[in-house]
DNA sequence: CACCATTATCGTTAATCGACGATTAACGAA
DNA sequence: TTCGTTAATCGTCGATTAACGATAATGGTG
């Protein structure tokens, strides 16, 4: 799959993600309660199974939903284990999102902009004037 | 807007972004034609202002729409000019989320890990057994 | 002033989301 | 087999989202 490179290019980047590809990752991870299981299982040194049900102040179906959620972006992986299931994360499911953000903040540093402004580039040129 | 302060410390770094602060960016994000804005705007060299609605297979109001849902997350500033407005990527409020997801892409890698399966410190530690 | 181009807002509709309780399904253990 | 634990699914509800056309607002120009 994709590769973690920190030097990417966004334009001249093998494969890049399509604007769904990236919409549907962000959208698994636009609920504070998702951003919450996925610190879990980050800060997690082992599998948790129920105890994100109860870290999380929602009842349990809603738990089990957003994890269905996280789990059919790929974003988390469970492995039955006895009663339980064991959840971890699956960081390649992240990799074009990642790559995305990355590149803008490069780009963006690189270029040595103050960001906010208008036609940036044109302004790293010392050409700011009237944006057409 | 109601602002819910259950902070679940993990690791104390410097200041961790909450989890409605990240699920409010990627929420800015969830959506197709957002992420093609944001592309436009980091591939254009100038400022663009209604060339967006063309570029998008979507009504004007639309895409005004989804451009007030970008400026609302801080993603894009707008700024008047003549008739036009200039529109711009504001890289800051990127921020958090590039530093959330890349510090999950760091750990992972620090570690060696595949990803996707049961217990990876565990795994990492050769004490592959029962994760309880 | 009226005109023109551009963007924002309004009002509506259909679809999706988020939450919950209740129920079902799995499966090891007694 | 039955029991107990755990997770997934179902059904429902209110709220939100996304889309559109129509309309309003902005501001320079003739």
């Amino acid at each position: 799959m994709v590769v973690f490179s920190l030097n990417t290019i966004q334009k001249s980047t093998a494969e890049q993600a399509s604007n769904e590809e990236l919409a549907a990752i962000a959208k698994a991870l636009a609920h504070p309660a998702r951003i919450q299981i996925v610190r879990l299982l980050l800060s997690r040194s082992s599998c948790i199974g129920g105890e994100i049900t109860h870290e999380l102040a929602l009842a349990q179906s809603t738990v089990s939903e957003h994890l269905r959620i996280l789990k059919t972006a790929g974003i988390v992986v469970g492995e039955i284990e006895h009663p339980r299931i064991c959840y971890s994360l699956s960081i390649q499911s992240l990799q074009s999102l990642i790559q995305f953000l990355s590149a803008i903040g490069q780009q963006y540093q690189s270029e040595n902009l103050t960001d906010g402004l208008c036609c940036p580039l044109q302004k790293s040129a010392e050409q700011f004037g009237s944006c057409s």
